[in-house]
DNA sequence: TAATGAACTTACAAAATTGTAAGCGATCAG
DNA sequence: CTGATCGCTTACAATTTTGTAAGTTCATTA
């Protein structure tokens, strides 16, 4: 939970009123939540799906970057019609709308990301 | 100073070789790192002048986000001909490889951040 | 030469993020 | 009806980032 009192917060706010990009920035920030992005790129995926195709993330940490994602309105949770309490992940239009800057992102990192030979 | 054994580390380790994007991501991660590499797009700055064109930000932390981007080698740190001890910053050519990265954020801020309206 | 300013650094504290471990309420297969 | 699985939630601890306040060094200015 953020304080909304701050000089932490405030900061943010006011970086956000003068720079544009530091504010995508900020719907991006959190370990795992433009990864996911990517993922959901491939099409509509369930929580369990996620959490195999990132062996890393911990069950809390994906429900809590999967709602943050929700809220700020780049991915929708949507029930089975078929089965209840069954949930799928896909991105909303604003998602979509970022693929450009998923593409750029992952542009540059392919070129110049060294880790990504192992 | 991070901890190179703790689980955090680790696992942003683990994010990078998996995600081009997450590792482009990382080299920008810092509350300030993009706002100032903007900034060096306009041109070569000195310490003084992007302080005063961050009006929040302590020099404490511009000092730490000076020299973090300097470390990944994004901004280059030049000392003055005819001036000792007094520094310019300027993007790096992988700096400056940045841009279409750095426009597409940007591009989707403008759209998308209500924020800027103040 | 004393004062000023630029560009930091240091020690410390607060806040934010991430990880660990366990538990919980459906739903469903058997 | 029973146990298993899915999709979470909770309480707590470790780690990381950011902020506060003060001080330092060198070079220039007056």
């Amino acid at each position: 939970m953020r304080k909304i009192t701050s000089t932490n917060y405030i900061n943010a706010q006011k970086l956000h009123g003068l720079c544009d990009a530091a504010y995508t920035l900020s719907q991006l920030s959190g370990r795992w939540k433009l990864t996911l992005l990517v993922k959901l790129r491939e099409g509509s995926k369930r929580f369990s799906e996620l959490k195999g195709e990132l062996p890393a993330i911990t069950e809390r940490v994906l429900a809590l970057q999967l709602k943050e994602l929700e809220k700020s309105g780049l991915i929708l949770k949507q029930e089975s019609i078929l089965k209840k309490k069954l949930y799928t992940y896909e991105l909303s239009p604003l998602g979509k709308s970022m693929d450009q800057v998923i593409q750029s992102l992952s542009d540059w990192g392919k070129i110049n990301n060294l880790q990504a030979e192992l």
